[in-house]
DNA sequence: ATTCTGACGTGGG
DNA sequence: CCCCACGCCAGAA
């Protein structure tokens, strides 16, 4: 793993701690904040680094549309889906519901 | 070294 | 919105 990796974790990681409970954003908006250095695949990449670190609300993590493509990287195939409506955010077939409502843009609110 | 595969995104139709 | 092709980059085979 190449150094400047690290820091991209580290970065992906205090990105994704400052998102608010009940409150969702996109690998892409991530990867954009951080200057899209290595494209929105890598911010996804980073998360599977982040099960050892439980201040990472990886579920509050969904691609551009909504959808909880990740969810199979979970431990239950519904855990994902389980801890996002327990913040109050309604999921119907991995897909969430009034998605731009929920949506938290790391440009406008960390600037 | 080569090819495939993905927690993705954008742009054209 | 959907489908498709393409760009992206790190790992696995």
């Amino acid at each position: 793993m190449k150094e400047e990796n690290i820091n991209f974790f580290q970065k992906v990681y205090e990105v994704a701690k400052v998102i608010p409970y009940g409150r969702v954003t996109s690998y892409g908006a991530i990867a954009k904040y951080l200057g899209a250095a290595r494209s929105a695949r890598m911010v996804g990449w980073a998360m599977n680094g982040s099960h050892n670190m439980p201040e990472v609300p990886a579920h509050r993590v969904v691609n551009r549309k909504g959808l909880l493509t990740g969810k199979h990287h979970f431990d239950g195939t519904n855990l994902m889906q389980q801890l996002l409506e327990s913040e109050g955010i309604e999921v119907v077939d991995n897909q969430i519901m009034e998605f731009e409502k929920y949506f938290w843009d790391p440009f406008i609110e960390l600037k």
